[in-house]
DNA sequence: TGTACATCAGTGAACGCGCGTTCACTGATGTAC
DNA sequence: TGTACATCAGTGAACGCGCGTTCACTGATGTAC
């Protein structure tokens, strides 16, 4: 083979506008909250993931809060999907009701972090639309599975506690039944856990 | 009446020994966890509320991990505190476990940000023995309660996510049918979801 | 198609701040004799 | 009871650091004509 040709410069250097550095920033946001934690969090070391100089994100998020403000909405799109992702091609209501569980339970576990920063933070500003629109979208989804299943206020209830209960005590690995089986014997566990909570059919 | 007398040293000046420090550290930082979070929590604002120079914690607890892992030590305690106040008294065995679910919620309600310190943060050394010591307790109380009941380990699960899901929830101000009634229709709402969690009698 | 210009999305230096920790010190207390 | 001395529990200055934010700037892109 010949020589290596000269490379043009989109190939090695990097353009000057990034392109699409709004989403890679809430890649690199959520990177940070994964490996620093919600305390840990800072803009200067976000930019720097994103290969970015510091003041960038300020274009795009304006401070701080806002960043972590669009992560929370991010956050609360992708707990959604993890719960549609189980309960894909289900019927049964209580069945569904159910399997929502076990999505609550995987979205804590697969991203611990970001499931404190939308149910447990102070940081990001519960009053924007965005966010308030997203966790509007998985509050009334939890409530129209109750409702399929003819329950009550108190049922909601129910299920949204013990299905919090769970993750959160498995997002923070404390609950050594959930941790530590199998995958399929987990599941067996949380189904019986729910089961316990939905009304009477 | 006569002149002021003059007021002797002890009385008006504030003696270089403080006598005290190391429990008026940990009621600073309680103060300073309400106040700024976990998230915001710093060795030298508690060392300022606490009214003595920066570097005296340090005699008494290292560094600013070991502050947090005696304040979630001393978190444990108090937590444990209050399911025994709600428990006095209360014989019965399912009774007492219902009843400790009111103490856990009051917990969360009452010190909120001790409560995340305890069960979610990751800051507090989890491997410090007088740490270990109070969860210990606290966990071991909880498989005691069950236990009395002729319950399983899934039953230990089951109560402990439903009283941790409405505790947390609950923290983050998040569930309205909590947060939003009197104390008696509060607990009467509780007692209900628990008694769906509880071995059948 | 070409050109002028406005707007957008980056840069990097600078700011002031609060932080945790270290250090030499000093005042107070406790103890051995 | 008195004295010397060790130990304890504070002080305050100093360190280096990372932070969020602001700012004047510049390179790239989009648009009007």
């Amino acid at each position: 083979m010949g020589g290596a040709l000269p490379l043009s410069r989109a190939m090695t250097e990097k353009p000057y506008h990034h392109g699409d550095l709004r989403n890679a920033l809430l890649v690199a946001g959520e990177a940070e909250l994964t490996e620093r934690g919600i305390e840990g969090f800072s803009l200067r070391s976000v930019a720097k993931r994103a290969g970015v100089s510091h003041a960038a994100p300020a274009h795009h998020f304006g401070d701080v809060r806002g960043l972590l403000t669009a992560l929370a909405a991010e956050g609360f799109r992708r707990f959604q999907a993890s719960l549609d992702q189980r309960e894909a091609d289900i019927t049964d209501p209580r069945e569904r009701a159910v399997t929502a569980a076990l999505g609550y339970l995987d979205f804590a576990q697969a991203s611990p972090a970001l499931f404190r920063l939308i149910f447990s933070s102070k940081r990001p500003d519960m009053t924007d639309p965005d966010l308030t629109a997203a966790a509007g979208v998985a509050y009334r989804h939890l409530v129209w599975l109750i409702a399929e299943l003819g329950g009550t206020d108190a049922d909601v209830a129910a299920l949204w506690a013990m299905s919090h209960g769970i993750a959160d005590l498995a997002a923070g690995n404390r609950l050594r039944i959930v941790s530590g089986l199998p995958e399929a014997e987990r599941d067996a566990m949380i189904r019986g856990l729910i089961d316990r909570v939905l009304p009477r059919a």
